[in-house]
RNA sequence: GCGCCUGUAGCUCAGUUGGACAGAGCAACGGACUUCUAAUCCGUGGGUCGCAGGUUCGAAUCCUGCCAGGCGCGCCA
């Protein structure tokens, strides 16, 4: 049910109307909201049009509004009534048999309530996670996996061909300073005291590699080493560490359709290919030996070396044909999901977007760090230092669904604050149990009536006349909001809106179950409240799925 | 010094894209289980929306300037 937009064209055809008629007389119509006011006595929903529209037609807002009132032309039973308020406001109170009608709507629709095709024809890319393989993937990390997540399962239910990518940076030193670091354990294993490597990476983790390199049967390295054996332990140590990240993203509930290694830009030719194209463009220069791009032209505040004056491509340049690789893919959008910490380098990147000829179809979302307490005293985290919490750790305290529910109740650009204690001590306070309580709550109360032969199928409109609780209309009203939300968050790139609404939607099923039975002596008043109870199910059922977060029938 | 993000109840955070008296959870206090799952419900207390101006019929939301916290400013990745 798309109440909104239904009101909204009723309200535009009624001014339209207005000014045929010659009561209104104003150039282009301005923009205005049909919304749920947040005070109950103010209606289901209002408009703000005679307010916005007071001072091109010249009239006051209220007499703008009695005329809009006096053209509206509403379905038969639709409104129980319009009322004009405030300085202008114009109230629209439903009537309850309108509502009923989301019942058999979501019983017919079953999971696919919510979905919508908003997105139909859309091809939308997210990557994320992305993390280099080296080392375990931290807290942070989790934040950005439960976010990409939920976005892609979000824009996937509201039409959009999505696929999930997974960036490895898999070029450059950082897998020989990975070889070092691992050889240095490896000869510390043979017990011998060598000089750490600079920039080697510090974590525990390098140890249990070495130990099962050695357990593994394989020979320690020569001392000293060459720099292929070197380059050889960094790409075991890179293959072993990438196959926990799998692991660790596994067991959080997130999948990705593709793996894409820095490599293949190198094979593939691909970073030449964007040089040259941004050459023909214009957009490189040469100076002081090095390859520059002309990211100023684009508003970024310096220009972008892209090839070193030794010969070796930066990051960026790496990065710059990855992009051109996704747009040449056919994404309309691309949605890149980091770290708060790499917030300097959007506008070079967005600036060579711009200067391929696509401008507008790179997002990028920045999730702000996750500061990380400890019985109230903060964590620091680094990967190099090697003093962190993983991903691993969170599962394993205070679990996935939980970790996900706090994640995903938080915008990404506020910083977050993860306890971890508290995290585990709240774990059966925690809100993501409030919502799974009301679905296996529900879940149970369909298993009594089945037990009491009870049929709770096709839903018989001619009941639902029996639900008028205040309640049991509350509940219906949130119902009926759930697919324009869906879309709202699409369009957004808000998943967390789904958590708030879900959160709101188990409180009032909550307070309804506390206040009254739904299984009663009256047969059937059960099966019109079964009725509802049901689709209140499915669709927190729906919104759990988008947010990866499991439904449980019991607990 | 410059740039980005943030500042809302004791704590952690929402706030429907500028709307009508500012919300939730936790924490505190007081109540409700012989009844469909008490991981629940009902009630009470608690806020100059960082500060100061401005735009507007109307501002937590937009603009400007301060203040505070976080992050970033390589021919590193």
């Amino acid at each position: 049910m798309r109440l909104k937009k239904i009101l909204r064209d009723l309200i535009t055809s009624a001014v339209e109307n207005a000014r045929t008629a010659g009561e209104l007389t104003f150039d282009a119509l301005p923009a205005f909201e049909v919304e749920a006011p947040k005070q109950a006595g103010h209606g289901d929903l209002a408009t703000n049009l005679a307010l916005v529209l007071a001072k091109p037609a010249k009239l006051p807002p209220r007499k703008v509004a009695e005329i809009l009132v006096s053209r509206l032309a509403a379905p038969e039973g639709m409104l129980s009534k319009v009322e004009i308020a405030g300085p202008g406001f114009i109230n629209f109170f439903i009537a309850d048999a309108f509502w009923y009608l989301v019942i058999p709507e979501i019983h017919a629709l079953g999971q696919a309530y919510g979905n919508s095709g908003l997105g139909a024809g859309q091809k939308v890319q997210v990557e994320f996670v992305s993390a280099n393989p080296t080392g375990p993937l931290h807290i942070g990390h989790g934040r950005g996996a439960a976010l990409g997540d939920a976005l892609a399962n979000l824009l996937a239910a509201t039409g959009h061909e999505v696929v999930r990518e997974y960036y490895i940076n898999d070029v450059g030193n950082q897998i020989l300073t990975l070889g070092k670091s691992l050889y240095f354990r490896l000869r510390e294993l043979k017990g011998e005291v060598i000089e750490f490597p600079e920039d080697g990476y510090q974590g525990g983790y390098m140890k249990d590699l070495a130990k099962d390199y050695l357990d593994q049967g394989r020979p320690a390295p020569p001392s000293p080493p060459h720099e292929d054996t070197l380059i050889e332990l960094g790409r075991y140590a890179g293959d072993a560490i990438l196959a926990e990240i799998k692991q660790d993203l596994n067991d959080f509930g997130v999948r990705f359709d593709e793996w894409f290694s820095e490599t293949e830009l190198y094979r593939q030719g691909l970073v030449e290919k964007s040089f040259e194209l941004l050459k023909e463009r214009g957009f490189l220069f040469e100076a002081d030996g090095a390859l520059w791009f002309k990211a100023t032209e684009f508003g970024d505040e310096k220009d972008r070396v892209v090839r070193r004056s030794n010969g070796a491509t930066t990051y960026f340049a790496s990065d710059v044909a990855y992009h051109l690789l996704k747009f040449q893919q056919g994404f309309d959008l691309v949605v890149d999901i980091w770290g708060a910490d790499h917030h300097g380098y959007v506008p070079r990147l967005q600036a060579a977007v711009q200067a391929l000829g696509c401008e507008g179809r790179l997002q990028v979302i920045l999730v702000q760090l996750v500061s990380l307490l400890r019985q109230g005293e903060p964590v620091a985290m680094t990967t190099r230092g090697g003093t962190f919490v993983t991903l691993r750790e969170v599962l394993d305290e205070v679990g996935k669904d939980a970790a996900r529910f706090i994640f995903l109740t938080r915008r990404p650009d506020a910083q977050l604050e993860f306890d971890l204690e508290l995290a585990k001590q709240q774990s059966s306070e925690n809100p993501v149990y409030y919502v799974q309580y009301a679905h296996a709550r529900l879940a149970s109360v369909l298993r009594q009536a089945a037990a009491q032969a009870i049929a709770v199928g096709e839903p018989d409109s001619r009941l639902f006349p029996r639900l008028s609780l205040p309640e049991e209309l509350a509940l219906l009203k949130l119902l009926a909001g759930y697919p324009e939300l869906v879309e709202a968050a699409a369009r957004n790139l808000e998943p967390h809106r789904i958590t708030y609404f879900l959160t709101e939607l188990a409180s009032q099923l909550h307070s309804y179950y506390n206040k009254h039975r739904f299984i009663t002596e009256d047969l059937e008043l059960t099966q019109a409240r079964l009725a509802l109870v049901s689709v209140v199910q499915t669709v927190l059922a729906h919104g759990l799925k988008i947010l990866g977060v499991a439904a449980p029938e019991t607990m």
